[in-house]
DNA sequence: AACTTCAGTTGTACTATACAACTAGGTCGC
DNA sequence: GCGACCTAGTTGTATAGTACAACTGAAGTT
């Protein structure tokens, strides 16, 4: 195998591994919120009120699953929706306070984990490494994963 | 934040963007074979023969669970088990014919899928990718996963 | 007004998972 | 050598997350 060969197959092998773990854990590291509805919060958060087609599109999740995701999500009082009054069907969806609170708490005690794995990096290596995940992502569909 | 911060951040965000597009599109890529089943065989190819409670041990699975996925991938004839002449308690998991060219099948297509991915990246940059992976995932547990 | 399209919900089914209870085989202390 | 414990694996039960298909209600289109 030439080198190239070699980095592609342990970059395959490693993004695997930590598929794996990630779906082994994630449930159990923060019982409030599983990695979905994490990022689900995430990112209206961002955005700012997303319709939940919005949601589904960008996850490639069924509309289905979204939608009980998010009734989940309102259910425990972490988003609210709002009727859109230029489109009776569309219903926009806002992080309420507690999902504000639960979200921000969530963040940083996977903030903190990531940090502690990471403490012993330099500055430098977390700089590239980083740029590579983003450009490795950054590649639409493929890999373990699609979008 | 500090640049340290940004990259923590950005690891971070896009360990989780990647396991989550794993996770969903994980079934739907390789029919034959879920993530889990593979990595399964993928371990008892190179181990040559491991029981159950090992499985389960490496990765964080209940034995429940891991037996059942061994009598999945038993009944679609891919893994036979060996009665240790030792112990009876234990069996002795092996790749058949048949589960070594299923394999050996996906192994082809996911390398084409990450190699097609990562088309464009110069050599250099593969190896060093490639490293920090190995890096982060060597720190055994925390993060987005465990072990 | 009749179609068609779109947003979202609900019924149903499947997979992966965990935990707990159980069976069967081994080991050890005395 | 037998009872108390330990270990490997299975099975019962429950849950989460997911998809697909059928449906409801609201908006556009012609």
């Amino acid at each position: 195998m030439t080198p190239e060969e070699i980095a592609v197959e342990t970059i395959q092998r490693e993004m695997t591994v930590f598929a794996r773990r990630a779906r082994a854990s994630a449930g159990r590291m923060h019982p409030e919120l599983s990695l979905v509805s994490y990022t689900l919060l995430g990112h209206l958060e961002e955005s700012g009120g997303r319709r939940a087609t919005d949601l589904a599109a960008h996850y490639a999740l069924d509309k289905s699953t979204v939608s009980r995701q998010v009734a989940a999500l309102e259910r425990a009082g972490l988003i609210e929706r709002r009727l859109d009054p230029e489109d009776h069907r569309v219903q926009v969806l806002h992080l309420t306070e507690a999902g504000r609170e639960i979200l921000a708490q969530v963040t940083r005690s996977r903030r903190a984990a990531f940090r502690e794995r990471l403490a012993d990096w330099a500055e430098e290596d977390l700089v590239r490494f980083a740029a590579y995940l983003e450009r490795y992502n950054a590649g639409t569909s493929a890999g373990t994963g699609e979008d």
